[in-house]
Formats: structure tokens, sequence, C-alpha cells
DNA sequence: CAGGGTGTCAAACGTATGTTTCAAACAGAC
DNA sequence: GTCTGTTTGAAACATACGTTTGACACCCTG
């Protein structure tokens, strides 16, 4: 199921395992024997094992960002001049994702696996790698969130979006299995794109949320040493 | 800042490096150096990496379990019958979290942080171990929030608690690190508290969110093969 | 047909890991 | 004080890792 080129076949391969084993768990052995190829081979053509990391990244995140920036530029088209709502803004986002061409089946669970696992397990290298080769999307998202929500606070917003993040990077990086255990316990098959549907609701809602809770409870007794 | 017990300086560094680093990537050597013990005491006290990895989780989920059965006591007395209500739920757990004792000023941040990679990190054993000493408060929660949500349907609420789950794991996983950045940013300086009572009502608000979204876009192509 | 660039292969390298060993030090009971 | 079980100490163990090496096959341009 995938060209006989070495390159490709270690990516597909790391790819998999990366998602499902992370990062640091998965050892270049691992890799090479599940595609088939020599062990030396991921030094040759990649030069490192981080290397290869971030070549994973980069070959189903810069179509991503592509595709994002497109979805942006009609939306703001859309829209033009007057911000766009919260829910277009998640929505384009969510869009994207999930409309993304598959390599195959399981593509899209090992694409959100992949960006949940960059957010949790984020090793250093990939943080900045992630950063200086994809930060104007995520800038761009960035100021969309804050032109559709003007009425929060600067801290509320920063908060919110942080708690969205979680949200969804969790969700995401374990729907697979969050899927095979709802379908389990009462028998409903879901899908990534409805799971999705479910998301954007829940986080508009959230995003939207009446001010801070006034600290009803006293806040944590002064030390008592 | 601790008892001279060899047993004990084990398990404040390993909960230190653990919860900064992760497990695979924090040795017994390191942890050992840290504590000033001999390499050995590890294998000695606790029996192997694993292990020790379970007592640190252990030594504060056995005291939160029991904060928690403890606030969730209080809180079905205080409703004597009736259902609690989400926000009074969700207070309970956060109240409990937050006024743990806590062994030093980074107690607050170690702990959600090692929840929180309980949650990604998830190691098998250690999801196995979770499971079979602490579900009873687990699912008591969960049947609380049952109660509280009663006009949802039990895939929306499956689904929601997972995003719950994230948003909360996520962010207090990483709230020294976001506590930091919002520093620089804004000049604010915020406290593990304040981020529970800000994420507390944007929890409640996607929790009772209007229904699930229509799909108005369309599904995914049929595999255009 | 030569020959240099490209890719593959088995093997080895150096290092770091978790774990084990066994002698020495210690503690408390008699 | 001596003995017994427990705890520490330095060193070694076996294994796994990422990376490097050098020989070999291939291709295709001259």
């Amino acid at each position: 199921m995938a060209q006989s080129d070495t390159v490709d076949r270690i990516l597909d391969a790391a790819e998999e395992l990366f998602a499902e084993r992370g990062f640091s768990e998965t050892s270049l052995r691992m890799i090479t024997s599940k595609a088939k190829v020599n062990l030396a081979a991921v030094n040759y053509h990649f030069g490192s094992k981080n290397a290869l990391i971030h070549a994973v990244f980069a070959r189903f995140l810069t179509p991503f960002s592509a595709t994002l920036e497109t979805a942006f530029d009609e939306l703001e088209a859309k829209c033009d001049g007057k911000p766009a709502t919260l829910n277009q803004t998640l929505w384009a986002l969510t869009e994207s994702a999930v409309r993304m061409p598959q390599r195959n089946e399981k593509g899209i669970s090992i694409f959100m696996r992949l960006l949940g696992l960059a957010y949790t397990q984020s090793q250093g290298h990939l943080r900045k790698f992630l950063e200086q080769e994809y930060s104007e999307p995520f800038s761009r998202f960035m100021r969309l969130l804050k032109e559709a929500t003007p009425e929060l606070s600067s801290v509320d917003r920063y908060w919110r979006i942080q708690f969205m993040l979680g949200a969804t990077a969790f969700t995401m990086s374990s729907s697979d299995a969050l899927i095979d255990i709802l379908e389990n316990k009462l028998g409903v098959h879901t899908t990534v794109q409805e799971i999705a549907a479910r998301l954007v609701p829940f986080l508009a809602a959230g995003m939207t949320a009446p001010d801070k809770m006034l600290v009803s409870a006293p806040a944590r007794p002064a030390s008592v040493a």
C-alpha cells in the first residue's frame, strides 16, 4: 500500500509508529523494520531521528497549512471587511483538517494524533521547528479569534484559547481509543467528522461563556505552616 | 527540604523530574543523583522503574482521592436527594485539587502536570494501575456529571466529558509554561487557582451548549480513488 | 566499457539505559 | 559484644539506542 520508494516507506512507517507510540518510545529499528528498509537508511536520507520527525510533520503540515490559508482567505473574502464570527472561524479550521486528502483510511486519525503529540510531547526541537515553519497560519488563526471575540479581555481570551486547544488536542489525539471505548460501551460508532461536529459547539459555547466566575469559595487557606 | 529518608528523597526527586520531563525521558540516574542516593536504591526500595512511577502517583493520588470522596459526600449531603448542579460538581473537584496540602510551592503545578501526563503519556502499565486503584472516585464523578446533565444524551455527554478532560488536563499540565508566556506577553501574573476559576465556567458553558451542530458542510467526499 | 555519483547493506561503534551483584556499613535484639 | 536482618555503596551486567563505517551493487553519463 505504498510507493516502493525508500524515503516514503520510512515516512509512512514512522508516521504510523509515532502516532501510536510517541517519539521517544519509537526506535529507528522499529521504523526501519516496519518499512522493510535498512537501518542506516534513516540517517542516510534524513540525517538524524529528529530530522525524520520534522520530515514526518512537514509532509502533512505543509499541505494542511496551505489548505488553511485558502480557507481563511475565503472566509475573509466572504465577510468582506466585517470580522468573521467565532463559529465561522472554528469551522474553517475544522473543515480544513477534516477534508485534507488522506493517504489511507487511518490518515485522519494519524493526522490528529500527531498534532496532539506535537503539543503534549513537545520535544524542544519539535516545538522550535513547528514555530518557525508554521507560525503564520497559527497567528492568523489567533487574529481571527481575537476579532471574533472582541468582548473578551486579552487575558480571558488567552486562557480560553488554551482551553480550546486542550480540548481539541487531547480528544483528537486519542480519538481512535475514545471511539473504541464508546463503541464498546454504547454500541455507537463515531467518525472523526462527527467528533468535530460536537466539538465546535462545545468550544464556541465555552469561548463565549459568561464572565469569569466569582471565586465563591475561599482561596487556599494561607499556608498553615 | 525533605526528610533524609531515602525513599522519600527518591520520590521527591522522581516526582519533580517526571513532571518536567516525562517518564521515558527521565532516567534512574537523573533521579538518584538529584536525590543524592545510590542508583541501586530505586530497585531495592521499589523494584523497578515502573513501580517507582506507580509509587509517585500513589503518594499524591491516594490522599487526593480521599479528599475527593469527602467533597462528594458533603456535596451529596448538602443536596440531599436532589442531584447536584454541574457547577457544584465541577467546583467540588476543582476545590479538592486546589486545596490539597502541598509539599512545597511547586506542589500544585507538579500535581497538575502529573495528572496531565497520566492522561497523555499513558504508558499502558500506568493506565492499568490508575484504573484499578482509583476507578471509584472517577466513576463517582462520572455519575455526578450524569445526574447534573440529564438533558444530554449518553453520547453527547460522553464526548463533552472528553472535551472537559482534555481542556483541563492539557491546560493544567502546561500551566507553568502558560503562566510564564502570559506574563511575558501581557505582564499579568496568574495562579493555578485563577486558572481554575476561569476554567470551570468555560467547561460548564461547553457542557450545556445547544445541541450538536448540524453538519452543514458535506462529509468528506466519497473517497475519490 | 570505464567511472563517479547514488543508494543499500551488514556490521560495528560509543553511549545510555534498567537491572543485578556482592561486599561493606548499619541497626536493633538478645 | 555479637549476631541477624536491613540498607547502602561501587561496580558490573546485559541490552537497546542513535549513529557511523566501509564494502558492495546499481545506474547512466562520458
